[in-house]
DNA sequence: CTTGAAAAGTGATTTAGGTCACTTTTAGCT
DNA sequence: AGCTAAAAGTGACCTAAATCACTTTTCAAG
């Protein structure tokens, strides 16, 4: 376990500098949990009680329609923040499915948890902000590439981005990322 | 002008708490702005020195495509923030057009003043840590209704949270902010 | 008030992408 | 290795929304 946590703890270095006092301090605050494929992180209306470090694996976080359709909000793998986030912050019930598309391990935070280690220490808050900035940054892009890109180009655009991702998710997922059929995305290779 | 940086304060206050002391330590990072109507805040290409905090008025934020069309990112009015985030952050040449729909005046704040105020005060940095948090949640949900929603009832959710917004901003501007076209849009009151 | 420009509405046509139905390929399991 | 199920590919057809062209309405500035 120590060397998970070694993981977490750069994680964090890589944005801000920490103590060993202030690290043991925050890394007291998270919990290991571990998951096999197809399980679910979160699930629609159920307590979301922690938002997630990834220390392996690979989930995806998505919205079923009325129709039953998928479409997926996000990917998240080593080293990335997942959660549904407005149902943590607000501590409601899910809005959103988070399942295990390969066998995958976290470290939990607690929204108590982590209003405690940010208020206590504040390179961790710092660490948050920035990320959650970055975050910001992302999704500001994303939201530009739907309006702006035809789904083929945002198609090329993600084979550029995160080539790793698609060969690590079937195709139809990357089709409900994109906001496109399954159908559609199959005769954009050729 | 002592009442506008009320306002300001108000704003912090309204998530954590400040200290007279720090507060005055704060707001001495902040310049004053005042913009007409038409006038640009950023501009592709042109250095992105400050995220804006705006005091009265109303923006738009868009970026403009390879056919010459508009596709807004953000409307952003009294009580909001809004920069070129991404070129902000990274300290790169502007890559949208943010520019006024009314009358408008800004408080303003450099990188190096943010990441000071940051570090110095730590309240400061829990504020910009739950702000980009709650805005990550809101742009998370926006990408939802673009990828599970028609552009109707985008148009339907959208005259129902910011029915404000509606009456003071022209429908095609609307229009390009849901990602439909104007005469489209045009088409759904009826 | 008047007038010119921007905004909004509307019909006709086109098109990107969706849907449906079916086949082929690939990948896990025992 | 063999079998099942999921994934991927493909053709035919359909539809929501884009585009184009034009008219009507609204608004702001002299």
């Amino acid at each position: 376990m120590e060397d998970k946590l070694q993981l977490l703890r750069q994680h964090f270095e890589e944005i801000v500098s920490l103590t060993d006092e202030e690290w043991n301090f925050v890394k007291s605050h998270f919990e290991f949990k571990s998951l096999k494929k197809h399980q679910f992180l979160i699930q629609v209306g159920q307590p979301v009680d922690f938002e997630y470090w990834i220390i392996k694996g690979l989930v995806k976080a998505y919205s079923i329609d009325e129709k039953g359709k998928e479409h997926i909000l996000q990917f998240a793998m080593e080293d990335y923040w997942v959660s549904d986030h407005c149902a943590f912050q607000h501590q409601e019930p899910g809005t959103i499915f988070v399942d295990c598309l390969e066998d995958s391990e976290f470290f939990c935070l607690s929204l108590e948890n982590r209003e405690k280690i940010c208020f206590e220490v504040p390179a961790v808050a710092n660490f948050f902000r920035i990320k959650s900035n970055h975050g910001y940054i992302n999704l500001q892009q994303r939201i530009l590439s739907l309006l702006t890109m035809t789904a083929e180009s945002r198609y090329e655009y993600l084979l550029n981005k995160l080539p790793k991702l698609i060969q690590r998710v079937p195709k139809k997922l990357i089709a409900s990322y994109l906001g496109v059929s399954r159908e559609t995305l199959s005769r954009f290779n050729s």
